[in-house]
Order: C-alpha cells, then sequence, then structure tokens
DNA sequence: TGACATTTCATTGTCCAGCAAAACGAGTCG
DNA sequence: CGACTCGTTTTGCTGGACAATGAAATGTCA
C-alpha cells in the first residue's frame, strides 16, 4: 500500500483514506484480512496508536470488522443492507436535525420517492406484502392506540408497500428516508378524525395494491401528501397561535 | 454523560455510542465543544487513547470536528449536504459492489427515483438548470470523448435535473444513487450509435423540462432505461460469448 | 490411532508517560 | 498603537508495556 506524505493533515485520517480507497478500489476484497496493527504500523512508519485510531474511523462505517486472537486481526467487512440502512438512517436523521428543513421539503421528497415505488408494488406485491399492510391498517383502527404506536404502524405499513417493490436498493433508499422522516411526523399531534383519513387512504392503496392497479397507488399517495402537508400546516399555524396568546 | 459497563464490547465503542446518541437526542447541539480528551478519559474513567480511538469513531462519520490550540478540543459538527451526500456515495458504492447486485436491479431503482423528480424539475426548473444540461448535452456529442469523460457527463447532465426539483432533501437521496451507479454504467462500453440515442433522449429531457411538461421528462427517462437495460443486456451476452469461446 | 486437555503465541484491547505542534491570550517592548 | 514573545491549553503522535483472547500446535491418555 502507499504512503503518507508527511504534511497535510492527519496522519490517522490519511491512512484511513488509504485503506479506504483499497476497498472501494478493489484492492481488497471482502474477507481479505488486513495486515496486522503492528505491520501497518512499520508499513505507514506511525505508530500502533496512530494504526488503530485509523482502523477505528474504518470501523465506525463498518468496512471492516477486528476480531483477537491468534488469526484475529482486521477484515474486510461485507456491507449488508442492514449496515447501510442503519447508517443511512442516521445520517439522514441528522442532516434533517440539523439543517432546519422544513417539513414541506421533506414531506415532499419522502412521497415523491415512494410514488417511485408504486407502479413496481402493484406488479410485484406478494400475498404476505399484502397481508402485512392490512394487518398495520386494522392496528392503525384500533382504539387507545398511542401516538407513537401510530406513527410505528404507519412506518411499517410504507415499508410493506417499498419491499412489495421487490428492489432491495430501492428498500434500502426509501426505507431511510420514511424512517428519518418519522420524528418529524410525531410533531403531528393525531387526533381520531385525522387518523380516520389516514386509514381510508391506507385502505385505498391495498386495494389498489390486490388490484394490481399502480395509477391508484400513486393517486392515493398524493392524496396522502397533500393530506399530510394540510395537516402539519394547520398544527403549526394552531402551536403558533398559542405562543403567541401566551 | 454516562458511564460505561465494562463487560460487553470495545470500551471506545461504548464511548462513541454513548456521545453520538448525546448528539442525536440533542443533548449536545450543533457548535458545542466536548470535553477535552483529558476530561473525557477522567469522566469515563479510560486512558486518553481509547478516548482518542472513541473520537476518531465519531470524526469518521462527520458527527464531530476537531481543532488543535488552546481553545480547540472537539466540537459537535454540523452535518451538510455535501457531507451527507459523500457518506452516501461510499455506503452505496460498496453496498452495489459487495452484494452482487443486478445491472437490472441497479438501473431500476435509479430511474424509478428518477423518475420522482420529473414533475417537480419540470414545476420548478432555473434558467441555469436549463443551461448546464444543455451544455452537457453539446459535451456529450463532441467526436473523442472518451468513455470516462461521457459518463462524468451524463452524471452532470442527470444531476443538474436532480437539483432542477429544487428540494435539497431529494438531490442529496438521488445524486447519491446517480454517482454510486457509475461504475457500473462504466461497465458498458458506448459505441457512437448508443451515444447518439442517449443523447437524443437527453435532448428531449431537456425541451421538455424547458417547456414545463413532466409527464414527458418521465416519458422519455423511461424510454432511457429501457434503453440503457437493453444495451446492458447486449452487452453481457456479447461478454458471455466471448468468454464461451475462449 | 483417536479424542481430549494443555500449552503456545500472534493479535487486538487498554493503559501510561511524555514530547511536539498548534492556536489563542496576555503581557512586553519598540 | 503595533509587533513580538511567552505561556497555556489542547490535540497529534510516539514508544513501550501488559492483559485478554482465541485458534493452532502440542501433549496426554485410552
Amino acid at each position: 500500500m502507499k504512503i503518507d506524505p508527511n504534511n497535510p493533515a492527519d496522519l490517522s485520517a490519511q491512512i484511513a483514506a488509504a485503506i479506504r480507497d483499497a476497498i472501494v478500489s478493489g484492492k481488497l476484497i471482502v474477507g481479505d484480512r488486513l495486515p496486522s496493527e503492528a505491520e501497518l504500523s512499520e508499513q505507514f512508519e506511525v505508530s500502533r496508536p496512530t494504526v488503530r485510531e485509523a482502523l477505528k474511523r474504518l470501523a465506525a462505517q463498518s468496512l471492516i470488522r477486528t476480531q483477537r486472537g491468534a488469526f484475529g486481526g482486521a477484515f474486510v467487512n461485507r456491507l449488508s443492507y442492514a449496515d447501510a440502512h442503519a447508517q443511512q438512517i442516521t445520517t439522514s436523521t441528522l442532516l434533517l436535525g440539523m439543517n432546519d428543513v422544513s417539513f414541506d421539503t421533506a414531506c415532499e421528497a419522502r412521497f415523491a420517492m415512494e410514488r417511485a415505488c408504486a407502479r413496481l408494488a402493484a406488479e410485484r406485491r406478494a400475498p404476505d406484502h399484502l397481508a402485512t399492510m392490512r394487518a398495520e391498517i386494522t392496528r392503525q383502527g384500533q382504539p387507545g392506540l398511542s401516538d407513537e404506536a401510530f406513527c410505528a404502524s404507519d412506518v411499517a405499513f410504507h415499508r410493506a408497500l417499498v419491499d412489495a417493490a421487490g428492489n432491495p436498493v430501492l428498500s434500502y433508499q426509501l426505507a431511510g428516508a420514511v424512517e428519518a422522516m418519522q420524528p418529524l411526523m410525531n410533531m403531528i399531534t393525531f387526533t381520531a378524525r385525522s387518523r380516520e383519513a389516514i386509514i381510508a387512504l391506507h385502505a385505498r392503496i391495498a386495494d389498489a395494491a390486490e388490484a394490481r392497479d399502480g395509477a391508484d397507488i400513486e393517486a392515493a399517495l398524493q392524496e396522502l401528501e397533500g393530506y399530510t402537508r394540510e395537516l402539519a400546516r394547520s398544527v403549526f399555524a394552531a402551536r403558533r397561535t398559542e405562543r403567541g396568546v401566551e
């Protein structure tokens, strides 16, 4: 592998970048064992703690996993959909939380992407996708359901719709977006009336999926987006009024 | 902050998780300065190298940035769109490269998401988006353009289309997907004939965007998807034949 | 010979103590 | 007033050291 010029930035960052490049470029493939920390420190001419910091950086992105013991070491990790998914959620959540993204912007992006799945989901939905969607609709109709549980069920419903499209790459992208939105969605208190309207649209989506009517799924999602944004507007307006009264 | 039980996993991972939780839960907000490494090592009752490894993990996710000097230290970083974008690209690239995702699957996901931007892009495109698209189309038509440069221009064109939708969240998600696909797209050797067809579709997209015709952007993208997948199929078939002859 | 216990040993995890480099503030001097 | 030096705080990095671990090699017994 390559050495580092002594000038610009952190040595550990440079080493991490060098190894990361070796992985993405294919010089190191899944399952390969990296040299031991001692060997790496010789190779890069740095101390072992510095190498360790570099390895921890890579481990934080789940690019490598480490194992103690005689034939242990650092191994190139297969990035699973689950890992990538988890990373995407934390990244998206922080991005939304730290950049004053408006509810409208986030909501628009989320539904635009979800509509992208509509036709594929209609085409490929399997019985168990439909079953999951129906089950979540039933749960959402139960009285006394907490707002948090309703939101969680809402996420599960939409996740089933996305999964029905039968494209794991799409699921990975979409589920991240949907789940990252949940904290924002939770800011809206659902009244009994708004739940009814949402459940009705969910039922329409499930019916359309069963009938393999992709256009109607899209239309229902469009309505759901409009309704959600309208709901958010009124909730925020009410909050502003409250604050104004105080 | 909280302490760590001594039992299960790496101390540095536990500390990193504790600080990460403090950030996502809002106990630490953007710009906050973390205690110095020495203070943290006292607080968590571990050594300074261990704390440093934890901080490097967080720095790898650009959750914090560090600064040397008297009033330096580790600060909670504002996760910029650029940072999130870069992370998404590496994650998506590795995910595609390591999991034997078929070209069809990746291509389908990419175009499905891009079509999600079509109507918004038609609605909101500004003159400079159109200018970028036209410029890239011109570049793509130049003879003697290398395959790599053609692909890069292709990415820039689609990125301009996505940006035209005027939704930064959507841009962040989409641009990641498009750029992660580039290594896969590069596997296809573009002939002069296929370039012509692609440029024609690009021109149709630009025209439709100028005319604010979202439906036609969608249709053109649909055709582009079909053409790309057909092209890939024939290229792969040719390669299989070659291998069979050898 | 075969199954099981023991030892060996390379490797990561953690710690200690210290030096160098950077960046800022305060004081000093022209 | 401005430029300079100096001290302080903090991260970046080094070298060495020991503990924990886990698999391979070795020894032991039937």
